[in-house]
Formats: structure tokens, sequence, C-alpha cells
DNA sequence: TTAAAAGTTCCACTCAGTGGAACCGAATAA
DNA sequence: TTATTCGGTTCCACTGAGTGGAACTTTTAA
């Protein structure tokens, strides 16, 4: 995840005081005013400020043992009524899930939010197969994955440009051995309606993009813990991945007529 | 769910842009400008500001189909930084499963915020038992429920007389009714470490504060959807749910030596 | 077509928010 | 013990960011 954009006629505070939750990710849990005066550039004293107005307003709380910051219960609840509000992943649950049981993978729906993908639910096996979890909120980045792939095939033009900008500013390193793998994976999903990466070793993931006019674009995957070879996973996940997406598609459109 | 206090000397905008945010609720997933401008009281050039900022941020996203906005992934992603970050949360999981599973009952974790309390983790049954669902972020009142009242419990002096009057002022209509069932409640507590009440119909719960120092309280429940009479449910459920508290305590307290 | 409602843009005003510097207090070193 | 550092808060003079009423545009309803 990358900074902002930060443009235009943004309020400044707000953005600011955004930007300081945004500074906690699985990981770092707890952040001080100093590390969080470093990591956003701002002055200590502004921190201090709107760390103070954080914790007022139920988005941070002070723990006294390590002096520091951490996330509050209420965006629990902002999470809770955005996954209730979700049209699309309501609709969509159920058939995950049956999916993921019936054949012991992992099954998820993601949406895009910046340089990530996020998943808004994703059904988990451990190695140990069988005990499952149900998860959400993860951020995976959108060039390295499938499923960001999946995304990246459906934007066009300006908006294309424009992403494609911002994934080469993030991963400016070894853009170019990412960009051709990109490329690759966006004909990949014009051929034949998915793609296919191996981004973590031994983990094989297979991508297809979930389109409904007004709404986002949503993706589909489906992933597994693995030593076949990608060509294998390919064939057995194939019409599985392309059978849940047409399942999915008609039971939120049949759900939209009611 | 109040509105927030909003004293002192805090940064405007920013609470502005939080209530916005809060304003979304489970049932309440797509709001237009002239709606937040009305439930917020502010004008809606104002509105119309904040919530564009709001979006460039990732925060909310623009449903152009019904004209409105709802929240957007990135809230799914903080609350995942939350709860992966909850030491007590992460130490405690296992054994409220393992203790749900085995009793059969809906057992939950949750913590205080204004005068809700926010479930950080729930596992629920359906009436027809074994279905089972683990949701988080739940809101439930603190002045109605067993989770609630054994928090205020936990209040002395200053603390305690501010979160009444707060209880207060959101139950005025009723509040000659309400407050003397708290003052049960607490009495309840401190004498035999829990409390039981039946805030919906046909659900019982029992609920137990869990207190570390240097930590916020935390409380821990079980309920029930059943129609046996409170008393029954006592008898059946005050031993597994202080042996579960005496657990989880143990666990986390062994936990944070190593 | 007109009328009403929702949303955005404009702009002059001003006070909310800023950030540097001073201050505090706790922890660590000497 | 006293000095030093570090994290955090408070102060305050300055000013431009943010405000909100009004005008304007777009959409929806009638």
């Amino acid at each position: 995840m990358t900074a902002a954009p930060s443009q235009a006629n943004d309020n400044r505070s707000l953005v600011r005081g955004l930007e300081i939750l945004r500074a906690f990710k699985p990981g770092i849990d707890v952040l001080g005013n100093s590390e969080l005066a470093e990591r956003t550039g701002l002055p200590r004293s502004t921190i201090s400020r709107l760390t103070g107005t954080l914790v007022r307003a139920g988005f941070l709380q002070h723990d006294t043992r390590v002096g520091g910051y951490r996330l509050h219960a209420t965006v629990l609840a902002l999470a809770q009524a955005m996954r209730s509000g979700s049209y699309i992943l309501n609709h969509a649950h159920d058939e995950l899930e049956r999916a993921a049981r019936k054949l012991n993978v992992n099954v998820g729906l993601a949406i895009a939010d910046h340089d990530d993908m996020i998943y808004l639910d994703a059904l988990r096996f451990g190695p140990n197969a069988s005990l499952r979890k149900v998860v959400s909120g993860q951020r995976v980045p959108i060039a390295l994955t499938s499923l960001g792939r999946a995304y990246v095939s459906t934007q066009k033009d300006q908006a294309l440009r424009a992403l494609m900008d911002q994934l080469k500013a993030r991963h400016s390193r070894d853009w170019h051995r990412v960009r051709p793998e990109i490329e690759h994976s966006i004909a990949e999903v014009q051929e034949s309606g998915f793609c296919i990466v191996s981004w973590q070793p031994r983990v094989v993931a297979i991508a297809t993009p979930l389109i409904f006019e007004h709404d986002p674009v949503h993706v589909l995957n489906m992933s597994l813990y693995t030593d076949q070879e990608i060509g294998t996973v390919k064939k057995n996940l194939t019409k599985p991945l392309m059978a849940l997406r047409q399942t999915v598609m008609d039971a939120v459109s049949a759900a939209r007529l009611a």
C-alpha cells in the first residue's frame, strides 16, 4: 500500500487523521506519537493533537503499558457495517463456502484499493486440510497476484495507464521483471477469462474478474498449497473457478431483481 | 451508539469526517450527501467536500447506481489490523471456540465504546445447532445487556458517574426502569463475579468482566437461545463461564511472559 | 415542460488549525 | 545524586485552510 495521492482541494486535517489510522497494519499494532510523526512527516505537535481527537472519537486507544496507540474496536463496527452492506459479498458468500468445502481449496473474493487488493472474504484451509477459517480485510499487492492482475485486465485507456503508473512507482526496483508478467496475465485473461500466478512458493492461485454494471470490479480467486506444476493446477481448477464465477453472477443478478 | 462527545479542542474537520463514517451501520449502507447533511446537521457544501476527500482516501466509494456513498474495503483492512493486534483476542480466541463447541452455546468477547459494547469475537450457533459463524464488530447497548452491565460494574467513582450519565442520556425515556436493573446487575457481579440478563426474548446471556492491568476492560459472555427459566440457565452456565474466564486469563498471562 | 430536490462550485470572511519553541516528566546514563 | 536524552504536551502568534451561504448545475419527479 502506498501513501494516498493526497490531491486536489482535500481537507487537510481529515486526510492526515486517516493517514494516521492507515499507518496501523498487521504487524504494526502499536505506534507512539513520535513514530507516527516520523512515518507521516508531520510535526510532533500536530500528531499529538490529531491522535488526541482520534482517541476521543473512539478510533484509537491509548495503551499505557507501552505508551502508544492502538486501533480501537470502532473500526470493527465499521467493517461489520461495510460487509453487511456489500450486496455482492452477501449473495456470493454461501456459494464461495460451498465451493471451498467441496474442492478443498482456498476461495476468495476481493476488490481493489489503490495498489492493493483487499479480500472481502477469504475461506482458508490450513495445509492440514479441513481446518477452516474465514478472514477478510487482508491486503495483497495488485502487481504480484493473480487477484490483482485479473483486476488490472479489466481496466482500459486512461484508467489503465494511471494504474500502471502507480504500480510502476511502487515496484520501480524490479519493474522490468514485473511489467511483462502483468502483461502476460492480462493477455491470459483476455484470451480465456482467468489468469494463473504462483506468487508465493508452493501456492498457486487462479483468478477471474466479476463485472457488474454500476459496481466496482470484484475478483474471484481460488488457490492451493501444493507441489503440483502450474499446468496441473490449471487443468484442475479452471472449470470449477469458471463455474463458481457463473453461479455467483447468477445469484447476484437474480437477487438484484427481487 | 450516541453522537460523539465532540469536546474540547478537537480537530473539527477530522471529527466531522469520522462522524460521517460512523453514520453507516448495518441496515444503513448507502447514504447520499443530503441524507448525511441531515443526520449530521452540517451544511450540504461541507458534506460534499468531506465525502469527496473520504472517497479519494479510499474510505468511501460512490455507488452510481443509487447515487450515494458506501463504506469502502479500506475499513476491512483496518479491522484486520486491529484484530491481529489485539493481544487478548488472539490468545483467547481458541479457548472461546473450544468452549462454544463443547457447550453448544454462543460465546463472545467484547469491549466498551461510548455507550455500546462491541464484540471482538462472537461465536454463534443458529437455533438449528452446530451451524457456526464467527462475527465481530457487532454493537450492543451497554445499558441493556449482560455484556454491558458487567462492564459498568468495573467502573468506579468519577468514571462510573460519567458513564451512568451517558446511559441516562441515551435511555432517558425509560431510565426509571433501566437504572434499577443496571444496579441489580452491578450487585450481582460484585457478589458472584457475573451477571445474567435476558435482553431479547428467549435469549439468556451471562457475562463476566476480564480485567488486566494496563488494558481496557474486556467482557466475556455466553448466551443461549432457550425456553428455560433464567435460574436454570444460571445453574448450567455459571461454572463453565467462570472456568472459561480462568482459562483465558491464564492463557493471556502465560503468553505475556514469553 | 416545469418544478423540486440533490449535488457542486464560488468566494469573501475569519477563526480553526498549524508548527516552532518552550515546557514537563520519565527513563537512562554518568 | 545530578545530567542528559527522549517522548509527549502546551503555548501562542500567524495565516491560509476550511467554512457556509448563495448561486449554479444536474438529476429526478410530476
